[in-house]
DNA sequence: TTGAAAGCGGTACCAA
DNA sequence: TTGGTACCGCTTTCAA
């Protein structure tokens, strides 16, 4: 059976289609009565609006700005894959993506937003760094009208839209509960991160040293060392938590940045001595948690940010569905025996 | 700008938007000069055709039948949730889902297959059982032209299109690998599983046993216990298990069902004695993992099984994408670090 | 307050 | 082999 069209409705009531899109759409210039009528009809014939032919008829077509960093790629490529899929699932509905890149995370963002201040989005993607820094920003352009989504951290206070990142806070606790369980002996852990001042950083440093005190109380934190997500300061910065004895017992790497610090690792000839927790996956990490020298590492799946990121921005802007303003996805925790299932996907990326 | 439709091609190519369509679409009674005019023109354009005026115009409706069993609710509520989701997030497309029930996996559904063999079905979705029992039903429905795909389970040689389920060997292999990191002594561990028959089930066993032998040969498999998935017979298999010393230092329940075993291992009071693997997450287990007394769970997504399994049936009976025969999804390793991130979306199912 | 009709971008059919 | 046109269901405008 054929379902009822407005059409229909029109045919069985005697009235015409405009009397029912009238009613329908809650709009004035209509009596009540005849309102009641029709959408009492509505409901009883089963009505519903055929979504092919609204947005065939309203023929939107939005644009929106992608303001992702260049480094770490191995991250923000699949994140920017993602977003792209979510534009091709998105049936009937003309997208334009407008992707802006600047060189790292919370470095040259502000500058971009200032030289696309004349743009004309609907909405944007942005992965933000220092909240302080670029909040003002973001607040701006909400204000301008343009829907803003945080991916991969966060900005509060910026009157953003929504955020999806991965659950920071929970990634440090499930590195602190696998140490927990690895790590027999009495010592210390260090932490390598990338810049506190980002809250994704800020908030795994927090959630591992608060469940490494509850779940190791065996374990003592060092303190944490940034690297600013340069290879080069992060290899030096290891080589020397690494040059004098005792050495940690676990390093927990919560960038994707993870390569310069493995390389240390290697050269002081520590690898399987120290365990070690990474974050994020690329073809490089792979035969290190195949042999078992990474205890596990902390897949932020960016392609599912960005698929979900822009799935949430498009239903806001063409439906008025308001989002969850924090989305948080949980990280795949993976190790060598379920290595396989991830590995295969990184290379797409 | 407006992107181009193929009035606009007509238009500067001087001709009519059939022969347009001809073109396009490769179609006969085509001058295969007019043809590739009209095909370099088109790319030339930009041109992408508007799916939403070709759904109105098409019009289809598709008929999916939906076969899944009643027991586990905690597993196969989640999974109709899923199919349900993928339906409303596919717009433009009037797509009719009949959901049909029977009993427990591998149960009954042969003969509600046969039941409905004169149903009109586009594409099925069904979580098959016994492959050998089901297999002919499903080669059948298949050579009928009706799209089956798998979930849950798999049903291989049985004609059907594609299967989604969580990567069984893989869960089994977690399994051994997270007992081998927090069982320090030597000993007997243990399985208890639904029905062998089923391939999910065995697969589990075949990817526990093959990698508790590589990753902790300090422990031995005791002979796998099938519980039917009935809730007396696994509580009282499980007491049985432990009522005679030395009790196993694990047990890796690979089924859903886990209430019954965690019932015979808590009046033996054994609970944080016996380290536990359970399947799937559901409200009463919450508490066993928050506090310990359950090691983890491997997640088993259904939700999102649901989802992915109605995306892929319907991409393909719309636009023809074969699917790949097989998607395995990772299991989310619940800890009690990461419970949180699962135990908000469960009662939701 | 209501009715009538145009048109969004395709597809499919009939006529030329 | 090509051109012309009706129509899918909805929104919107203009007229009554």
């Amino acid at each position: 059976m054929k379902p009822p069209s407005i059409k229909d409705i029109a045919k069985t009531l005697g009235t015409s289609i405009g009397t029912i899109d009238r009613a329908l759409h809650g709009r004035s210039d209509i009596n009540p009565a005849t309102r009641a009528k029709v959408l009492k009809k509505a409901e009883e014939m089963g009505y519903r609006p055929n979504i092919a032919a609204r947005s065939l008829k309203l023929n939107r077509r939005l644009r929106i700005g992608v303001y992702f960093p260049r480094e770490i790629a191995s991250f923000f490529n699949p994140l920017r894959s993602g977003v792209r899929a979510a534009v091709s699932a998105f049936g009937g509905i003309q997208v334009e993506l407008v992707l802006r890149t600047f060189p790292r995370l919370g470095q040259g963002d502000v500058e971009l937003f200032a030289a696309d201040i004349e743009e004309k989005f609907d909405g944007i993607l942005v992965a933000p760094g220092n909240p302080d820094h670029i909040g003002p920003t973001l607040k701006e352009v909400s204000r301008r009208g343009i829907a803003v989504v945080c991916v991969a951290s966060d900005a509060p206070h910026s009157e953003r839209l929504a955020s999806i990142a991965v659950d920071a806070y929970v990634s440090g606790a499930i590195a602190a509960e696998l140490f927990s369980r690895s790590i027999q002996k009495d010592g210390r852990v260090a932490t390598i991160t990338g810049d506190l001042t980002t809250l994704d950083h800020a908030e795994k440093l927090r959630g591992f040293a608060a469940n490494l005190a509850v779940f190791a109380p065996h374990l003592s934190l060092l303190p944490a060392i940034e690297s600013h997500e340069k290879p080069n300061l992060a290899y030096r910065q290891a080589a020397a938590l690494l040059s004098h004895k005792p050495y940690p017992l676990g390093i927990y790497i919560s960038t994707a940045n993870s390569l310069p610090v493995l390389r240390a690792v290697q050269e002081k000839g520590l690898l399987g001595e120290v365990q070690l927790i990474t974050t994020d996956l690329f073809p490089e990490l792979v035969q290190f948690i195949e042999s078992g020298r990474i205890l596990a590492t902390l897949y932020q799946r960016p392609f599912r940010q960005g698929r979900t990121a822009l799935e949430l921005l498009l239903r806001y802007l063409l439906d008025g569905v308001k989002p969850e303003p924090r989305t948080r996805l949980a990280p795949h925790i993976v190790l060598r025996s379920n290595l396989s299932l991830f590995a295969a996907g990184i290379s797409e990326a």
